[in-house]
DNA sequence: TATTGTTATACTCTATAACTATA
DNA sequence: TATAGTTATAGAGTATAACAATA
């Protein structure tokens, strides 16, 4: 029972996840998003037209964080917030053409960043890892279902 | 080219190794230790008498952030830091016997929640996510080599 | 001068609580 | 009253820069 301290799986995602989060920072700064923010785009990109809780509920993230991190992406004009006729309480969040084409630019640049971090696996060894965590976030994450049903995760 | 925005392998290694990270903390604050803190009386117990310089490199953590988790450490005599007479500069760290009293109550700890943290993944998952996580932090850690030589990482 | 450890400060990501406006 | 969104504040984890003591 020696010698396994620093080798337990949750301690190592843990400090790796750390990693992965600053090289993601890194490269998206260049960019003006934060990792979050690119998530954001690319959720709105996948699903389309959105309102602020479903999306909070997507990403897993307080309605407080989301709201910081659209202001700013609102104010590039990244994305748009109108309110809901039916429910003026509601916002509805929607990518604008210059998102969309400011969210390719920055996802050339994650591929980027990811292969560089992942540059000491093979890429059966990277796909083997992302299924893993693919499972692994379908019984973490509390809110919401995958995007990908069990039996067909492979077309993910 | 879409729809995989949400399902990077940077962006969900860095996402669920913030959930990770809480749940160690949750786990640890009981015992009124982070996991840095429990990572470095693990490695102490596993590698004995350590610098403080060689604690941080190993560690991956700035010198500034080892002192903020040692004071606490010494301060509950879990950990001993005495001047090396060879060079008065240098802070030697040695793991005391409550600290390794501590470090087994805590380890427990650990395991269960990485129990619950990884529940949705079985055993053979799991080992095969613990060492692509191996393999990875060999090649992202710029300061240390692996604990392990990749001949024979299964004993790790 | 260079190095070890320390202190002070700031940054990123996130959560909690109180507030506004709509329902 | 209950809900959607906002604001203000606080917390955890980390890094940078300036400093003291020692080499």
């Amino acid at each position: 029972m020696l010698e396994e301290h620093r080798t337990s799986a949750g301690l190592l995602l843990a400090l790796l996840g750390q990693a992965a989060m600053r090289r993601l920072r890194d490269a998206h700064t260049a960019h003006h998003l934060s990792p979050r923010q690119f998530q954001l785009l690319g959720l709105l990109h996948d699903q389309g037209t959105t309102g602020q809780q479903e999306l909070g509920q997507v990403m897993g993230v307080d309605p407080s964080v989301l709201v910081t991190l659209l202001n700013p992406l609102e104010a590039d004009g990244y994305v748009s917030r109108q309110r809901d006729p039916a429910d003026r309480r509601r916002h509805v969040v929607a990518l604008s053409p210059a998102g969309a084409t400011h969210l390719a630019a920055a996802a050339h640049a994650q591929r980027a960043a990811e292969d560089e971090l992942f540059s000491g696996l093979d890429q059966a060894q990277r796909e083997q890892l992302r299924q893993l965590l693919l499972v692994l976030q379908a019984s973490v994450q509390p809110g919401q279902a995958s995007p990908c049903s069990p039996p067909a995760a492979d077309q993910c």
